[in-house]
DNA sequence: GCAAAAGTGTTTCCTTTACACCCATGT
DNA sequence: ACATGGGTGTAAAGGAAACACTTTTGC
């Protein structure tokens, strides 16, 4: 019997806390299907690629986020046959977490806050579904990782720390307990002898990342009714 | 530009728990390449299948395994460019959970000890390395899901539940604590009236599975030195 | 009666939570 | 001086770990 062949995507999800929000590199379409609308970052993959370079090539060629030190995961791979209308499309969804780094030179390319593409839906394709689901997988898994750090630029305060658990989670934490927590896992923080006062008040020491994946015990998320924003 | 179009496929890790140990479904090779050996069932995909659907399809086909009460969720996809030696193909991988079911009436379908096809890797294509990663998924959900259930068949005991943790985790539980920790947690399990002996000793509740997905707290695997297996 | 497994009680320890309070800087 | 945020102390609450003990069956 015959294989049928498809084309295969790569779809970049990539997040970064920017301004006090999560925001999602998305690329604004200047054609039809969805002209005018939001998507997500991607390209085609070539035929000797594996996924993972086909998501790093295309984190540099569309997203314009060439620095390697992004951390790159897959997130999920969606293929149900008509998601694009032209052809059939089976796209590999990766997920990038990044310090609030400038956006791309292209106006194309821009960081937008990812509570209006929720909310308003202006994304192409399935791609606020993809979005959502790699929000909630970063959400998941600040709580049993050490990931958090990844949107953090390489030597950060404690207080920074929180405000990404804070914006990503859409809650409130407390700044004494979040403190111990973190500084007491083990390798999730390495602590330098520079401290800064950029947030103003008295200086706090400056961390760089630690070596640590896991976070155990975990950090649970406060349940809902603590929620904010 | 051109679009390069690929073979996409479907491939099945698909675990239970069966005389004490964590087994998987898998297909006997009968021809080149890796002729003889394991392979995850599996096949292509329809051009008109979602990917889920593909994976249902493919769990009745190839697996036997028709009954729809099986856990099913994506695990991930693999696509570097050698990893099928004929052609190029991206393969998404599904992992399926299941109670121990009669194994599918082909001889090619059995059911195998996953630490004798991880220690032996007798296993055809990189099937080792996506079984590694579905296992370490089923492991890791254990702790902050009520998947073990799906382990279990639609009623079970306290002890049968524990016994699934204890086989995929490769620990020792403490029956007290872990009876009052999945008694307790919400909706976890749903008591029944009935009561078995079938375990021997004092007569055991039945439960059946409730309709909580979460575990919140989480029940963490003991650390490794307290490791059995 | 005895073995075996179910299930409860209890104590200890550890983690989280809540919040009082002090510290070190900029203005 | 005082506002601002950093960081420590501490007590109460909650869950996990360890284990003594009772319960209910089969043999």
């Amino acid at each position: 019997m015959s294989v049928p062949r498809l084309a295969v995507t790569v779809d970049l999800v990539v997040l970064t806390v920017r301004e006090q929000r999560l925001c999602a590199l998305m690329w604004r379409r200047d054609r039809a299907p969805y002209d005018e609308a939001w998507s997500l970052p991607g390209g085609f993959i070539q035929l000797d690629e594996d996924l993972p370079v086909a998501a790093s090539r295309l984190m540099a060629e569309r997203a314009g986020l060439a620095d390697v030190r992004i951390h790159l995961e897959q997130l999920a791979t969606y293929g149900y046959p008509d998601r694009d209308p032209r052809q059939r499309v089976v796209s590999v969804a990766y997920l990038g977490l990044a310090p609030d780094l400038p956006a791309s030179s292209r106006a194309q390319v821009l960081w937008t806050a990812v509570d209006d593409l929720i909310h308003h839906d202006r994304a192409a394709f399935d791609h606020r579904r993809i979005l959502c689901d790699g929000v909630e997988r970063a959400r998941a898994k600040l709580e049993y990782t050490s990931l958090a750090a990844a949107f953090c630029p390489p030597e950060f305060t404690v207080a920074e720390l929180r405000r990404v658990y804070e914006i990503v989670w859409g809650t409130v934490l407390d700044p004494r307990n979040f403190h111990r927590k973190v500084t007491g896992a083990d390798r999730f923080l390495v602590p330098t002898e520079r401290t800064t006062t950029r947030d103003g008040g008295r200086p706090a020491r400056l961390y760089g990342r630690g070596d640590a994946e896991q976070l155990r015990p975990p950090m649970l998320r406060p349940p809902p009714e603590r929620r904010v924003g």
